[in-house]
DNA sequence: ATGACGCTTGCACACAAGTGCATTTGCATC
DNA sequence: GATGCAAATGCACTTGTGTGCAAGCGTCAT
């Protein structure tokens, strides 16, 4: 039995033949603005619908730009990363661009292996939502013309695009939450995974605490998910006094730390503990929770994505800071004023 | 200032003469099992370094398979749907697959510009997540020699392979399971959302409960969401006798549906009310929660459809039906007996 | 010395599109 | 009817790759 390599997709020569045109009439009839007479193109556009005819955009992407946006990202299940994908493939789609999507670790071995695909398909533009490409590699993509764009990575990269939360606003924002509902012992509850994003909210909700004479007691129990916020807030009430004013640098560390001071210890909110998260993700809404939070503009960062991309070369990269926006719920006490 | 296209992307041709060689050489280089010779191997391979040279990928996929494999989805945020798309992502790029998503809406216009794209993109497959394509553009898919798969999507459709979970089983069982609780008012919550798979589940729960003697009240506010659950749960108990046995089509519903009863009506779970979901969302086994459901065996699936894609040709399309995997949590009470 | 054989290598073509340029066609005007 | 002009058409080249075929080269046996 031989191989025999299937190929049927019908090309344009096909068109060509059935329509008894020449092939430039059938590339003609596809594209905006060429000259083809009505006749022609109304055999073209017939023999093409007979045989199922659609234009390679993998041939076209030879001559002309692959209209291909990668997306790198890890972790797609968490809840604010699922919705981060969903923004980012509207908003792109909308602006005729096509999302290839690499599911990958981490770690930077992961994180190169991704970069060197997207070379690969001559995307456009690759955008990074996590892990950190290592700055050669960055290089690379550059030297080959492709736009790079980091998004919510605060490591210090040069040479490509970085949208990013405002961190620091966030982490004091949250310490003066707190204050004014009165809190008197403030905890910290961050994950393991030392992201630059996560080490920035912590560095500047324990430093604003420390200029106002507070302290701040910081706990990491695992990574970052539902099951570390359990697991602090059980170690943290587990000790003589447990805090009563807590931020916790994510919503899924925030609910599951509400739910053990709930459940294992039976504290209530907003009376015996205040509590801050981020991201502002959907189940932090849910009526057994209500959680006070900040919400990241995530529509915002997507338009201004696409307007990047628009750009004709890297024009000037550089940092694009965007305000998280707070959203009050019912985890933190009204301010005593 | 003129228009100046730019083409950075360094060709094989560029690396050739920077090595002093044949592009033959290179593109030998970067191919199994060709003929080049120990030097001019390490020629090239420094040449392609130093340039930064990345074979085209999609320049490969005109002669042969492109590798790609289309997802086209919807309603990404949904937990379940987020965790189908990380799983199938891994698994096919561990098999080598690149994979395009296109995020899209249910309504047929939607899924039919979809299925165009991928035609577009020259995918080897389409695998279908959300929504059905209309029969006309799924045999234009199968004449272009692209397979098509669908997921859970019940719809009967012919020459496309066909992966789903066994609706009519958890229909059952969770009949079964609220029997042997003794509930003895029975609800079923589901949206108004109506696929092919919840109707499934709605058909089976009912029959059985009527076969066994016992009437069911159905109930859908809304879309497949929390809020839908809640506001059941609302309408239900606002009635004077409301159920003390829900099986909800959805974990969503579920959790909304249990906040509503416990928050709203102050009832206790699985003393007041039993109650069983579907899908197995990580939100389930939250501590709130504690949700009896069915999760479904989406890495068999996920394995099940690579070794559909390494058939060579659709090898007679048809049905394969996955078993649910029951999850006893607490929100039904154990069997009397 | 010469032919046989094997490993490399380059040429040229294929893949599927877009497009500049020259040619042909169609039509109106003188 | 001849001329002029614009629109339509086809040829041939481009994009970047893989590969069949034949030629080149070196080694070994006869």
């Amino acid at each position: 039995m031989s191989e025999q390599e299937r190929r049927p997709f019908v090309s344009a020569r096909t068109v060509a033949e059935r329509a008894g045109v020449s092939r430039s009439a059938v590339s003609r009839t596809f594209t905006d603005g060429a000259s083809v007479s009505e006749e022609t193109r109304r055999k073209v556009l017939e023999a093409a619908s007979e045989l199922g005819y659609h234009v390679n955009h993998l041939a076209r992407g030879l001559r002309e730009r692959s209209n291909i946006v990668c997306l790198v990202v890890a972790d797609m299940t968490t809840p604010i990363r699922a919705r981060l994908v969903d923004v980012l493939t509207r908003k792109l789609q909308a602006a005729g661009k096509v999302i290839m999507i690499i599911n990958t670790g981490t770690d930077e071995e992961s994180v190169a292996a991704a970069l060197r695909q997207t070379l690969n398909y001559r995307a456009d533009a690759t955008v990074v939502l996590s892990g950190t490409p290592s700055a050669k590699l960055i290089e690379t993509s550059l030297a080959n013309g492709q736009q790079v764009i980091l998004i919510n990575r605060d490591d210090p990269l040069t040479g490509c695009h970085n949208l990013s939360v405002d961190n620091a606003m966030a982490g004091r924002e949250a310490f003066f939450l707190l204050r004014r509902a009165g809190c008197k012992r403030l905890a910290l509850v961050t994950s393991t995974a030392s992201t630059a994003s996560l080490l920035e909210r912590e560095r500047v909700f324990v430093e604003v605490a420390k200029d106002a004479g507070m302290a701040v007691t910081v706990m990491a129990a695992g990574p970052t998910n539902y099951a570390s916020g359990y697991e602090s807030a059980r170690r943290l009430f587990g000790r003589s006094d447990g805090p009563d004013g807590v931020f916790c640098v994510t919503d899924l560390l925030a609910l599951g730390f509400m739910d053990a001071a709930r459940h294992e210890f039976g504290l209530t909110l907003p009376n015996d503990l205040c509590l801050v998260g981020f991201d502002d993700i959907d189940e932090g809404d849910w009526q057994s929770y209500k959680l006070t939070t900040f919400a990241q503009p995530f529509a915002a960062m997507g338009d201004h994505l696409v307007e990047l991309l628009g750009q004709t070369v890297a024009a000037e990269a550089g940092r694009r800071i965007f305000e998280p926006i707070p959203i009050w719920r019912k985890s933190v006490r009204p301010s005593a004023e």
